[in-house]
DNA sequence: AATATCATTTTACAAATGATAAAAAATGCG
DNA sequence: CGCATTTTTTATCATTTGTAAAATGATATT
C-alpha cells in the first residue's frame, strides 16, 4: 500500500487536497531502536508509516507499557502535542528499520484550517482511532487474557513475527510470564 | 454552562458557524431510566447534554459494562453509527431526568462537509475523547484498582452522589464486590 | 409497623495473575 | 563456530480479583 492509498483509506480526498497534503511529506529512513517521539515533550512532528512497525509506550519508574502498535498505513503522533500543544504521555520506538514520511504538526494544522476536505480527513482519523481504543477498553473487561490473546492473533496474525512477546503481553495488559503461561496452556 | 458555551469549549467557532449548529438543535426532556441509544442498531441521533447524567454500556450475555459517563456539556453518540453508519456497540441509559438537545447525525455530517469551522470542531471533539480514552487504557495498566478509584474520586468528586457503586465499579474495570472491599480498606 | 424493592457490604472459596528466580531456547556477533 | 546477550519458558509462592450467596442498609409504599 502506498502512502497515497493509506491516506485515502482513512477518508477519500479530492486530488487537489491529496496533493496539498502529500507535497508536504518528507521521506525519512530510520533504524530499528530509534526513538521517534519522546514522552513528556511537546513533539511537533507527525509521521506516516510506509514500511516498518513501531510501538507507543508510556514509562513508569522501572517498567513501561506498550499501548499501541503502528504499522504500514498508520500515522504516528504524540496525541497531546497534536491536539493541545502539550507534552505527550507516549514515546515511540521503532521495532524495525522504517520508511516514514514526516510533516510538521503545525503545517498539518494549517491545512486543517484552510482545506475542508483535509479537516474532515483529520476528523475521521481521530474518530477511527477512538473506536479502536474504546473497543480495546471494553474487550479488556469482557474477555480473559487468554481470549484477548487469541483475538489479537486472529486479527493480526503477522504481529507475532515482528514484535517480541514482552511487548505483546504489555499491550494485552498482562506480564510476559502470564502470557507465556497462556501460550503453554493453549497448546 | 449553556449549550453554546459547551460547544465553544470544545473548539472556538465563529458566530456564524455556531448559529448554523445551534439552530438545528431540538430540545428534548427525558426521564431517568430511558434508553437513549440501543447497541447493535444504527443510531442516527446525536445528543448534547444540558442537564443530567448518562452512562454508555456494552452488553454481554448476563452482565453489562459501563465504559463512559456523560454529563453536562458532553455529547452522546453511537460512535460506530456516527463514523461509519454501522451498528454501534454501546447503549446509553439516562441515570437522571435529563435536558438534552438533539440533532440528526446526517444533518451534522452535512455541516462537516460544508463548514470548515464545524469540521474542525468535530475533529477536535473526537481528538479530545480519544485522549481521554487512551489515558484510561493506560491508567488501567499502570494503577491498581484502589489507585484508579481514588483518582476518579479526586477528578469527579460529585460522581458518587449521582451514580451507583455498581456502575462505578464497572467503569473502573472491577466488580462491585471488589470496589466494596477497596472502600472498606481505605477507611 | 410491615412489606417490598433495590443498593451495598460482607463472607468464603476458587481462579487468575503477579513477583521472583532460574532454566532453556533463540538470537546476534566477532 | 562459540560466546554473550536477549528472549521465552517453567516453577513456586503470594496477592488480587472474581463468583456466589447471605446479610445489612436504605427507601418507598401500604
Amino acid at each position: 500500500m502506498t502512502i497515497r492509498e493509506s491516506i485515502l483509506h482513512i477518508y477519500p480526498l479530492p486530488e487537489a487536497s491529496l496533493l496539498l497534503l502529500t507535497e508536504l511529506l518528507e521521506p525519512v529512513q530510520l533504524r530499528k531502536g530509534h526513538i521517534l517521539l519522546q514522552a513528556d515533550k511537546v513533539e511537533k512532528e507527525v509521521y506516516f508509516i510506509e514500511k516498518g512497525i513501531v510501538r507507543a509506550y508510556a514509562e513508569r519508574e522501572d517498567s513501561d507499557i506498550t499501548f499501541w502498535f503502528g504499522q504500514e498505513g498508520d500515522i504516528v503522533i504524540s496525541m497531546r502535542s497534536y491536539v493541545d500543544q502539550q507534552a505527550g504521555y507516549e514515546s515511540i520506538e521503532l521495532l524495525e528499520d522504517c520508511n516514514l514520511y514526516r510533516v510538521h504538526s503545525h503545517t498539518l494544522q494549517q491545512l486543517f484550517e484552510t482545506d475542508i476536505a483535509i479537516a474532515n480527513w483529520g476528523r475521521r482519523f481521530a474518530e477511527k482511532e477512538l473506536i479502536k481504543t474504546e473497543e480495546r477498553l471494553i474487550s479488556r473487561q469482557f474477555r480473559t487474557a487468554t481470549e484477548r490473546y487469541q483475538e489479537l492473533m486472529q486479527h493480526q496474525p503477522g504481529l507475532l513475527q515482528r514484535v517480541s512477546l514482552g511487548h505483546i503481553a504489555s499491550y494485552l495488559g498482562i506480564t510476559q510470564v502470564s502470557l507465556s503461561r497462556i501460550r503453554a496452556d493453549i497448546r
